[in-house]
DNA sequence: CGATTGACGTACG
DNA sequence: TCGTACGCCAATC
């Protein structure tokens, strides 16, 4: 994706401020950039995220329950599972335990 | 070109 | 507390 979509770059920017061992969801990531009621485009900017050549941690984007919500979209359906739990995020049954433990909330940690 | 569909979330009865 | 409606808007049918 050449063309600059603002706010697709922006949600991959977001993304990849999310810290190892840290998990955020569509609607903060939304809520952040000022579109709170457009959290679908969030999760629809992240099909996005696996053409960009930057990585994108697309692992770490959960929706508001700790489901992992988007793990069909990745190559192996157990990849962001694995990649969750090696960076210390126990899952189980697609849900995040303890999920608020782990939450990292752009609104509050780049309060600015 | 209208209808449907989402990696979502909130509002409302 | 729980089910339903709906806003959002790009992409697809």
């Amino acid at each position: 994706m050449d063309r600059h979509d603002d706010f697709f770059v922006m949600v991959y920017e977001v993304v990849r401020l999310v810290p190892r061992g840290r998990v955020t969801t569509y609607g903060a990531i939304a809520k952040y950039l000022g579109a709170s009621r457009s959290s679908r485009m969030v999760g629809w900017a992240m099909n996005g995220a696996h053409f960009q050549d930057n990585p994108v941690p697309a692992h770490r984007v959960v929706n508001r329950l700790g489901y992992l919500s988007g793990k069909h979209h990745f190559r192996d359906e157990m990849m962001m599972q694995n990649l969750l739990e090696v960076e210390g995020i126990m899952v189980e049954n697609d849900q995040i335990i303890d999920f608020k433990n782990y939450f990292w909330d752009p609104t509050i940690e780049l309060a600015f």
